[in-house]
RNA sequence: GUGUCCGUAGCUCAGCUGGAUAGAGCAACGGCCUUCUAAGCCGUGGGUCGGGGGUUCGAAUCCCUUCGGGCACACCA
């Protein structure tokens, strides 16, 4: 269905082209002067120029046209040239029934669904996913909502560093430390030594050899010559490497799986720099013999400045002088893996926004060369950095690196703690709410800021149960819920399909307006991908929510159909912030 | 240095394609629980929208300039 704002915006267009003029003039926004009006139109003062006109003329003109609209109550010329409006109550709750029976609440559906694949997660196998890791997961996680629940086809890829040099490093410290395993025997095949069913080594094993092979690397020369070696040999397909490397990705994997479920964060596919990696040779031997790449000081790159840059795009460097391939031809190659396996329309990346460069190369890269089909989009969201109360990078208070995992037990630990004299909910279901409120104060957190933008990570703000905070929201889901169920237990579940009434009181017509933007609002947060947008509707709802509530008494209410319509309200506000925060994903719990 | 993003209340942030007295939250202060969860609601105080020009009937928003900050600038990812 149509969304509120188009719906009233053809109204008034239609007024405009009635008293002679452009009907694109019409064009209605919610009103910046609340107390003077619901909606505006500025159209008279845009058209004024154009018709040699006074704009309150215009306005009273088009004002003239509404004596008895089913759409306004009211329209008001006022003084340089606003058109200040009032909606009819019958049309808000007409509007508002129109939804609950309309799927998605009257989001319309895309003619033809887009795929998109959306690049985000990012993790690298063997070290612990930190701080860092957190933006893209949660961010990504919930474009990919969006993107879905407008109708389109989005896959998931977690594009894991799970090649190179790291690898190489993290072998060689095993081989260091454990020698005698059947994957360093000369001939290693498998079968004469056996490789172990269990991995020799644990995650946390790996998450402190890789750090200790790293730095041992940058002492040690003959160290890293092994390091390198071993990456080589493992990259030209050594098979005991090669098998050492499949036990570690997957010891890695199945810690990252147990992160991300904690994160409500899932992918569709597990794909990394290994995937595409015997895409690689075709791909760099067909770009030279199109002429694409070239040599400059012993690299193979490929020039992508262009004459309308502000600035010099350095050439994108396809092989190093040491022939080996980089993070850029990785990228390329997937490119190039996509394509063929997936034909999407759109590839987004979502990634820390210092990547810009980066992106701009690799993109530039893959549509000179052909590896990229025309018609597809690449597109590479860049978040801003997470900083700590000091406006600095957040750090522990040791000064290093947080994991993921520490972080989020933190927040885990100050939500139990501000949950436990709480006797709404049940002992046993306390540390199941901790986490679940825990997680939205986390996420809501994050979601709240403008992605592209840095922002102050602070526990504190985060996690209060005041303000604009994911706990608020939730705790507003909960007393609906609450609400609900007193009214089923009491009215019993006989209740009738009874219609949302017309709005009696200020506030209840204030929720009301909220709740008719939904369609607007989540199809603005699909245009742009802006989570942010979302959360703040909902505050916005459940503020309005809030107030209605306190001046509604609904349960107490004689008038059984006039409690009935309330209730109708009550459950479509419920269904609509419920369906949003699970688009931001996360969840609301039943008490709280 | 070049490019780029940002600079809005004491703090953290909104402000959609320029529009009427610049909005929230936190913090401060004052009210509201015999009634649906007070993790709530209602109210008060607090701003040269970094500075200066310009475009416009009209600028936090567009253009120029200046100051201050973040980030990136071919063989790390």
């Amino acid at each position: 269905m149509k969304t509120f704002l188009e719906t009233i915006s053809e109204e008034m267009g239609k007024a405009f082209e009635a008293a002679g003029y452009d009907s694109g003039l019409g064009k209605v926004t919610v009103s910046n002067r609340p107390d003077l009006c619901e909606y505006q139109c500025n159209g008279a003062m845009a058209g004024a120029k154009q018709y040699h006109k006074a704009p309150i003329m215009i306005a009273e003109e088009v004002a003239a046209a509404f004596a008895d609209s089913p759409v306004f109550a009211k329209v008001e010329a006022v003084k340089p040239g606003f058109l200040n409006l009032t909606i009819r109550e019958s049309f808000i709750s007409d509007y508002l029934n129109e939804m609950r029976e309309a799927e998605k609440f009257g989001l319309e559906h895309p003619e033809v669904p887009k795929r998109i694949i959306l690049d985000y997660g990012g993790p690298n196998i063997a070290k612990p996913l930190h701080v860092g890791h957190m933006r893209s997961a949660v961010i990504g996680e919930a474009m990919k909502r969006i993107i879905r629940y407008h109708g389109e086809e989005c896959i998931g890829d977690i594009h894991m560093g799970d090649w190179g040099l790291q690898m190489g490093l993290v072998i060689t410290e095993l081989k260091h430390r454990f020698p005698d395993l059947p994957y360093f025997a000369p001939s290693a095949d498998g079968e004469s030594p056996a490789y172990p069913e269990e991995a020799p080594f644990t995650v946390s094993d790996l998450e402190e050899i890789y750090p200790a092979a790293s730095a041992k690397s940058k002492e040690d020369e003959a160290y890293y010559k092994e390091a390198m070696e071993n990456t080589h040999r493992l990259q030209e397909g050594d098979p005991g490497l090669h098998a050492l490397w499949e036990k570690i990705i997957e010891v890695s994997v199945t810690d990252m799986k147990r992160n991300y479920a904690n994160l409500n964060v899932d992918f569709d596919l597990w794909n990394g720099e290994s995937t595409v990696q015997p895409l690689i040779p075709g791909m760099v031997e067909k770009m030279k013999e199109d002429g694409y790449a070239h040599e400059s000081e012993g690299a193979l790159i490929v020039d992508v400045a262009q004459e309308s840059d502000s600035k010099e795009i350095p050439p994108c460097i396809i092989l190093k002088s040491d022939g080996a391939a980089l993070y850029t031809t990785t990228d390329l190659a997937t490119i190039l893996d996509r394509e063929q396996q997936y034909h999407p329309d759109e590839m987004v990346y979502i990634t820390d926004k210092r990547q810009e460069l980066h992106f701009t190369q690799v993109f530039r890269t893959a549509e000179k060369t052909g590896i990229k089909a025309p018609a597809t989009i690449l597109r590479h969201i860049g978040f801003g950095t997470m900083n700590g109360k000091d406006g600095k990078p957040f750090k522990t208070r040791a000064g290093g690196v947080m994991r993921l995992e520490s972080l989020i037990e933190d927040i885990n630990e100050e939500m139990r703690g501000k949950i436990a004299g709480n006797d709404a909910i049940p002992e046993e279901e306390r540390e199941a709410t901790a986490k679940i409120i825990a997680l939205a104060a986390l996420k809501y957190g994050d979601l709240s800021n403008q992605a592209s933008k840095d922002y102050i990570f602070d526990i504190e703000r985060f996690t209060s149960f005041e303000g604009d905070t994911g706990p608020y929201i939730l705790y507003t889901i909960v007393r609906i819920k609450s609400i609900l169920n007193k009214y089923t237990e009491s009215c019993g579940a006989a209740a009738l399909p009874v219609q949302i009434r017309e709005p009696e009181s200020a506030q209840e017509k204030a929720l009301m307006l909220d709740i008719a933007q939904f369609n607007a609002v989540m199809e603005d947060a699909y245009q742009n991908l802006a989570p942010h947008r979302l959360c703040a509707y909902i505050y916005q709802l459940s503020n309005d929510f809030n107030s209605f509530y306190h001046s509604t008494r609904i349960l107490a209410e004689e008038d059984q159909e006039k409690k009935a319509g309330w209730i109708a309200l009550l459950q479509l506000t419920k269904s609509i912030l419920e369906t949003v925060i699970d688009v931001l994903g996360f969840s609301a719990p039943e008490k709280m």
